[in-house]
DNA sequence: ATGAAAGCGCTAACAG
DNA sequence: CTGTTAGCGCTTTCAT
């Protein structure tokens, strides 16, 4: 059996109330008994449990973390970061792969209502908002990470996707490229708007050619398809932007598949800088997102709350263009072979 | 406050044990009480604290998982198939990735073992031997995936490495192939041996003209610079054997920086079959390694060792050769411009 | 400076 | 069938 607080008071033949302040360093301990009680701790190898003391009103010193796929980069590299922050906090995180289902949400939270986490990370689609608020008027602290969601008074960190969208754009038309199409999740609105919105505003050129939204269930595969079906386009546009790496990966391999070289006949911008971009050939131009602040971030946020229980924050993060190979200026067909 | 079972025993105008009973269908009450109850416990939105129960000596639920780094998309991989299991038995993963150092692993068990996780799923790597014997000398269940350590007496689940070595020295044989290259991090001996045996034996290869070991910092980097050093052997070999994806990929990119054609100036079989080798172009020729199917297993042997304590089981998959784009019959210089 | 005792919320005998 | 009673291992007043 694992030694227990009793064992370590019996052994050193003090109560429990002081071998437990000894440990934690708190109330006032000679010296001399501390350090014996240390040593004792030592041989018995003992560690308190964490279950028991949690029982008694304290933390669990865990956290839940919603993502829709921790096997999607994306997600797994926020993970690590949230992970990493917690970490450092003396926090662990519980993985919870929602698959965007709202069923499983629900079965996700209500299972670490249950643990008593001290916290939950939301970086998964809800699409049923009643959702959220019931959550929130819990008593479960709650952040959001990644996506946003205006009904809720949660914690939030997230990037300015907006302006994620004006960067390619602008890029995009610095490199004379004048006719675009745009594929993107549902939920990724702003990164639409802040492209669309700049390439009007630019006036020198036509508002993308073609918008494509797809689903969320295999995006390399609808990414492609998305891109097929505007590289088909009578006037097909020059240059892509896709709202993240995997559909990002899709196009350019449906770009491929009907003949065109990247950058040479079309450009594509993806979104989120995960490994995926870095990977494929040519390397993607991204606009990338800060991914490990983001997660450090949210723990901060939400373990934040847990102290002064003040007023929720909402962090937008800057997006950056990160310039790769798979975007090239613009040169019309007739020039070509010159 | 949320509420307690003594708030619905209270409510219900029975004691807590029947309360308790009635939730979990053990024991017998009348059908009618048992209604009255569940309706209570509905309407006060009542959610048995796990962790006092598991005070009581039961279970957890929780299980911890161990991986270099859950956003390598092979343990994401790993992570989501152990998640997804232990969801449908009823347990939770926690996360925790320890950039192989065994300083980390050791912290993150110690504090799995403060949280009475009801099993610990190694995937990482553990230099310090000692450091696993006296874990499996705990309390706590432990089992080993995707890495061994014969000298560990706990559940495994691993593939079969040389078989997965034999498939790729096989395939790239039969497509003509006879100078080899082999990158490798330094655990995988296994593959290498059944690579390098499988080709000796064949009788009309040379012996790999070079192999490469590596550390696990950054594996695409790594892999990029073992590639070119061996793309500048003077016989330079006209297949490369990676032992995983990421390293695949950075020999990829090696090679075509060096100006060589993928597959048809040399040919590259990677290993695991992530998303990564999906994406790349030409899409990776790899060895397949189960991983949905590991995660369950571990999960499986874990859960089923609560109850019988029996022998350590070792289960060893099969991979399997996944033909994609990296690999081309081998065409001597000479017949190229034909 | 230290100890005694009262819970935290639940499960598991054991009585009735 | 249902209630009483002991803990589980720890933290926290409140005395001493």
């Amino acid at each position: 059996m694992k030694a227990t607080i009793y064992d370590v008071a019996r052994e050193a033949g003090v109560s429990i109330a002081t071998v437990s302040n000894a440990i934690r360093g708190k109330g006032k301990i000679s010296p001399k008994k501390r350090e014996e009680i240390l040593e004792i701790v030592e041989r018995l190898q003992y560690q308190p449990s964490m279950i028991a003391s949690a029982l008694t009103g304290k933390r669990t010193y865990t956290l839940g973390l919603l993502v829709p796929d921790i096997s999607n980069p994306f997600f797994g590299e926020i993970a690590r970061a949230v992970e990493e922050r917690g970490q450092q906090l003396g926090y662990s995180v519980i993985i919870c792969s929602t698959d965007n289902k709202d069923e499983r949400v629900e079965r996700y939270i209500s299972l670490l209502e249950q643990k008593s986490v001290d916290g939950i990370i939301i970086g998964t689609g809800i699409s049923d908002a009643s959702l959220l608020e019931r959550l929130s008027s819990r008593s479960v602290p709650v952040a959001m990470i990644a996506r946003d969601l205006p009904s809720a008074d949660v914690h939030k960190v997230v990037i300015d996707d907006y302006l994620g969208g004006v960067l390619a754009a602008r890029h995009l038309l610095e490199l004379g490229h004048r006719r675009f199409g745009v594929i993107s999740e549902k939920h990724n609105r702003e990164r639409i708007r802040g492209f669309c919105e700049t390439v009007e505003r630019s006036g020198q050129a036509l508002s993308p050619c073609g918008i494509r939204i797809f689903g969320d269930d295999d995006q390399i595969q609808d990414g492609g398809r998305a891109a097929a079906e505007l590289l088909e386009l009578e006037a097909r546009p020059t240059a892509l932007f896709c709202c993240n790496d995997m559909s990002a990966t899709g196009a350019l391999r449906a770009a491929k598949a009907r003949g065109l070289a990247v950058p040479r006949d079309i450009s594509i911008v993806s979104f989120d800088n995960t490994i995926l971009s870095e990977v494929c050939d040519p390397p993607m131009t991204t606009i990338a997102q800060p991914m490990e602040e983001m997660g450090r971030l949210v723990v901060d946020a939400l373990l934040q709350e847990l102290g002064d229980g003040g007023a929720k924050q909402r962090f937008v993060l800057q997006p950056e263009l990160l310039v790769r190979g798979s975007t090239a200026a613009f040169v019309p067909e007739e020039q070509k072979n010159a």
